[in-house]
RNA sequence: GCCGGUGUAGCUCAGCUGGUAGAGCAACUGAUUUGUAAUCAGUAGGUCGGGGGUUCAAGUCCCUUCACCGGCUCCA
């Protein structure tokens, strides 16, 4: 065995670790690297070597799972004692100590009868029994650990160094909601120094981009505690960007042959009984009592859109009609889950109904597909596709949900779209398009949805009148491009360090003139700039200049531009760009057209 | 909701084993009128998240509640 050899990858492209492999095996080789299935073998190794530093530290912890996860791994575990941040410490300085062991990583197996009676007195190795159908398994062994696993390991523990506990959490035993919980501890783990220390620069520079510091740094919005949970309020920068946003996204919308509607916020309960929200959805409603009758305020846009729809006959000729609101809409989610402004509990939503015959789905569906990536392209997000189907919680025949999917399926095959399927992910009206994009450091994030619903017309009675004078039930798409105001501009946020492109930043020119005497010609600047739609100010306090320029930086505002004697007699200005990091100057009426240029870059 | 953690001036934080609060920045006032990332000086700011308890004495200990943070489950 070659010294740098982990493991091996066999013909189906199993990994197989040394411990496991045949004498004369046919199989590739695996190296000690950051290739996938290395640190696949290196992460489980670590995760195993963390259960053995804890067992040592907590002599009564029990062992639930241990896998290998997107970026590193984690153990769930049980132990008398509390562990906090703090500990992580103590167990990765125990990592270390067992490390320079140098303990080999011996592997045997058991018939399943043996392993029962063997792990008899410990019921999450039961539990983990329960879940394995063969015949045998295999025990992994280091030193007088030894633990019930699949494996692959790497050979001894003398390969693994680069590693980092990053969290303590609660986990439910087997995800279950109303199970056990368990004490969960996520760390990672590299071949090399340098890939740790690169992915702990990343979280970092996640940290740094956190739309909730930014959020209080930049005046964007707050919260407050004496108000209530995931209830968001909205700062003048904030509700500037907010506004911006939504300007260029109701342009956007009237070109495509949207139509702006408005439902009530509050809906007699009733209706969602009908709706199927009510039993599907109720836990979730916030409920009152208006004289003496049951309302429900509303947790989605579409009973409001479905009544305006019916309000007057429709005729074959009006579809696809298009309603779109930006609907604020209640939730009530756990208190656990609030987070920042990506999960809140009061939000508005770019929302839109569809309303369209069957055979108009593909293209309607394409066109929101189309409509979406406008989107994205405009903010420079990547974005991938899932087709989510129907969950357990659901209205509706089958054969009404395999047609609905079908459609979202044929759409994207129509033009060569990629997609995965999120198996039982569905809104419980019907199946679904998500929308997930990735943001400037790689993260994944849930926004823009398409969903293709028989059901609530059907609910409803929804109609319209064919060419044929026949009563016929139209299909409805919910669709929305951002999702919420309130999640996008978090990870905008995120996604733009604070350094929102021109067309909505907040405040986008600060003037600083040097002195007094350059006041007048910045209050003209200012004027002019307003008159084409610009949002600036001017820093005139009494403050150095050196000062103003860091505070106006500091705030990521596009442009600062200076003025004094020079620029005044020249009618001109000395420009910082923030975002090519350049100073120049020009003359004002130039800058006013580079201005102008930069307002049209918001169009989509 | 569940597990673990945190909660001191607008913000970032200090306050040892209980002896009734402190800094920097911000704010305000004055001086300074500045050429590209923090001018100097002074003033004012806190029922130590809320409520209850233990104690001669609580920011510090206990209970409870609220909010936030890291996750789980859920989700735009």
């Amino acid at each position: 065995m070659s010294e740098n050899i982990i493991g091996y990858l066999d013909k189906e492209g199993r990994i197989i670790d040394t411990q496991s492999a045949p004498e004369n095996c046919e199989c590739k080789p695996i190296a000690y690297d950051n290739s996938p299935e290395a640190l696949e073998i290196i992460r489980h190794s670590t995760a195993h070597l963390m259960a053995q530093a804890i067992k040592e530290l907590y002599p009564s912890a029990k062992f639930f799972v241990g896998p290998v996860v997107d970026e590193g791994f984690y153990y769930d575990f049980r132990v008398d004692e509390k562990i906090g941040e703090e500990d992580l410490k103590r167990i990765e300085k125990k990592m270390k100590e067992l490390i320079k062991k140098k303990y080999a990583i011996e592997k045997y197996t058991l018939p399943r009868s043996e392993a029962l009676e063997k792990f008899k007195e410990d019921d999450l190795k039961q539990a983990v029994l329960s879940r394995i159908d063969s015949d045998e398994v295999s025990i992994y062994k280091q030193g007088d650990f030894e633990d019930l696993c699949r494996g692959p390991h790497v050979p001894s523990l003398r390969f693994l160094h680069h590693f980092k506990l990053t969290r303590v959490a609660g986990a439910y035993l087997g995800g279950d909601e109303n199970a056990e919980m368990l004490t969960r501890i996520y760390g990672v783990a590299f071949a090399d120094k340098e890939s740790l220390k690169n992915y702990l620069t990343m979280l970092e520079e996640a940290k740094r981009r956190d739309h909730r510091k930014l959020g209080a740094e930049l005046g964007l919005f707050m919260f407050n505690e004496e108000a209530g949970s995931g209830l968001p309020f909205w700062l003048p920068k904030g509700a500037k960007l907010r506004y911006k946003l939504e300007q260029l996204l109701h342009k956007a919308h009237l070109d495509r042959d949207y139509l702006p509607v408005r439902g009530p916020e509050i809906l007699k309960a009733d209706m969602w009984r009908t709706s199927g929200h009510y039993a599907c959805y109720g836990e979730n409603m916030y409920l009152t009592e208006i004289d003496e009758q049951e309302y429900g305020i509303k947790p989605m846009n579409c009973i409001g859109h479905i009544l305006i729809f019916k309000q007057t006959p429709k005729s074959y000729r009006d579809l696809p009609l298009r309603f779109y609101e930006y609907g604020v809409v209640h939730r009530h989610e756990k208190s656990g889950v609030l987070h920042g402004l990506l999960r809140v509990r009061e939000f508005t939503q770019d929302d839109a109904h569809i309303f369209c015959r069957p055979d108009q789905i593909a293209d309607e569906v394409l066109q929101v597909v189309e409509f979406v990536d406008s989107v994205m392209k405009l903010f420079g997000f990547e974005y991938s596709m899932e087709i989510a189907t129907k969950p357990d919680k659901a209205i509706g025949d089958d054969a009404v949900w395999e047609l609905a999917t079908d459609g979202l399926k044929q759409a994207l095959k129509s033009r060569n779209l990629p997609y995965t399927i999120d198996e039982g992910g569905g809104a419980f009206y019907g199946p679904k398009i998500d929308i997930k994009i990735t943001d400037a450091i790689g993260r994944k994030w849930q926004c823009g949805t398409v969903q293709v619903d028989f059901n609530l017309p059907e609910r409803f009675e929804v109609e319209y009148v064919a060419e044929d004078n026949s009563r016929r039930r139209p299909v409805m798409i919910h669709r929305a491009i951002l999702g919420s105001f309130e999640r996008f501009i978090g990870i905008l946020t995120e996604h733009y360090a604070g350094e929102f492109p021109f067309f909505i930043a907040p405040l986008q020119v600060i003037v600083v003139p040097i002195g007094d005497a350059h006041l007048a010609y910045a209050e003209e600047l200012r004027s002019r700039m307003r008159a084409i739609g610009v949002d600036a100010e001017i820093s005139s306090k009494n403050e150095s200049l050196n000062k103003r320029i860091r505070n106006a930086e500091k705030q990521r505002v596009p442009y600062v531009i200076v003025v004094g004697d020079e620029e005044v007699n020249n009618r001109s200005v000395a420009v910082r760009n923030r975002r090519t990091r350049e100073q120049y100057n020009l003359s004002f009426d130039q800058f006013m057209v580079e201005l102008a240029n930069q307002l049209h870059e918001g169009t989509i």
